[in-house]
DNA sequence: CAGACGTGGCC
DNA sequence: TGGCCAAGTCT
């Protein structure tokens, strides 16, 4: 017996009765495979948007020697707007290597999962566990918001990991089982503002019996004055995963400045594919301020697909603010 | 080891 | 509408 205990218990409980069993990785079908690819696309992202991407991909590519196959254009279709768009560099990397080194067969070791591209010690354990039904604790951000509430009171507190995986391969309880249990008792009751008053463990939850007490509150910001986006221009840096730059111009580096009023990142991202054929993944304006008495938004860009035909600058050899840029402040 | 990395939906 | 959010990984 341990503090553990009624927590396992309570999850077991849980996943009978309010698990998500229908998400589509969940299914009995679900190869190694499928875990992976669900896993890499939920990193940072979230569930409800996952689903559709996950379906048609799994429809796409079935298979691990089927990915392996396919070019960055073919790929592009089923992963743009997903984001974050390394991860989805490395998932073509990993299934190359994976054909290429364990004849398309994931390694059921973690050091030789975490070797593989994209592939970090979440996703390592979450394979194991979901894939091949070993005890591996997957302990992600839901597990650290869960267990540093229930031992110790706070979301953020240092967790043992490596105590907790024990305590639970040495119950009886299906890993795979309890890791899915958590996160959906992650998403559903303790969520940032956690519903204790119908929490199964909230009597043995050292946050709940502190109603909170001993965590933070989240903090509210204080509201910004309004920035006149109709007005603006935005000034933006075209570059290759900051190693080359593109310019404006052919002769010296310079950003490209958009037309007043193109600043949505759908604008952006539109004007770049009907005026160079370029498919650009923009980030949200990282300063703003005012160029010659007109709002101005500083944005970064980068080139997802298509060929450019601008000048190419090393970092060093940008400048960061256009001329005259006067932050906000 | 901070900081970078994307996005569309939501209030 | 702007600021925040969501199953990490890499450098």
């Amino acid at each position: 017996m341990h503090e553990l205990s009624p927590f396992i218990r309570a999850m077991d409980s849980f996943a009978r009765q309010q698990g998500r069993h229908e998400l589509p990785w969940r299914q009995t079908h679900t190869t190694p495979y499928g875990v992976w690819v669900s896993e890499v696309m939920l990193q940072q992202t979230q569930v409800q948007r996952v689903i559709p991407y996950y379906l048609a991909f799994m429809e796409r590519f079935p298979d691990i020697f089927c990915l392996s196959c396919a070019s960055w254009e073919e790929f592009l279709p089923l992963y743009r707007g997903l984001g974050y768009y390394r991860r989805g560099e490395n998932m073509l990397a990993c299934a190359s290597q994976v054909v290429k080194f364990y004849e398309g067969e994931f390694p059921r070791e973690k050091k030789a999962l975490m070797a593989l591209p994209g592939i970090g010690e979440y996703t390592a354990s979450a394979i194991l566990s979901f894939g091949y039904g070993l005890p591996h604790l997957a302990f992600d951000t839901n597990m650290q918001k869960v267990f540093g509430r229930y031992l110790h009171g706070n979301r953020k507190a240092k967790v043992d990991k490596v105590s907790v995986e024990n305590i639970i391969s040495r119950e009886e309880v299906d890993m795979a089982r309890f890791n899915g249990a958590v996160m959906d008792f992650a998403a559903t009751l303790c969520q940032r503002t956690p519903h204790c008053h119908i929490c199964p463990v909230k009597t043995h939850c050292c946050y709940a019996r502190h109603s909170g007490t001993t965590e933070p509150a989240a903090v509210t910001r204080l509201p910004r004055t309004a920035f006149d986006y109709r007005r603006a221009r935005v000034y933006l840096w075209l570059h290759q995963r900051h190693r080359c730059y593109y310019s404006a111009y052919s002769d010296s580096f310079a950003p490209f400045v958009l037309a007043v009023g193109v600043t949505s990142r759908q604008q952006i991202k539109e004007y770049f594919r009907t005026a160079f054929e370029l498919e650009v993944a923009v980030r949200p304006p990282h300063a703003r301020g005012q160029v010659q008495d007109h709002p101005a938004l500083l944005v970064h860009a980068q080139i997802l697909q298509g060929e450019a035909n601008f000048c190419q600058f090393p970092p060093d050899e940008i400048y960061r603010h256009p001329r005259g840029f006067i932050p906000e402040g």
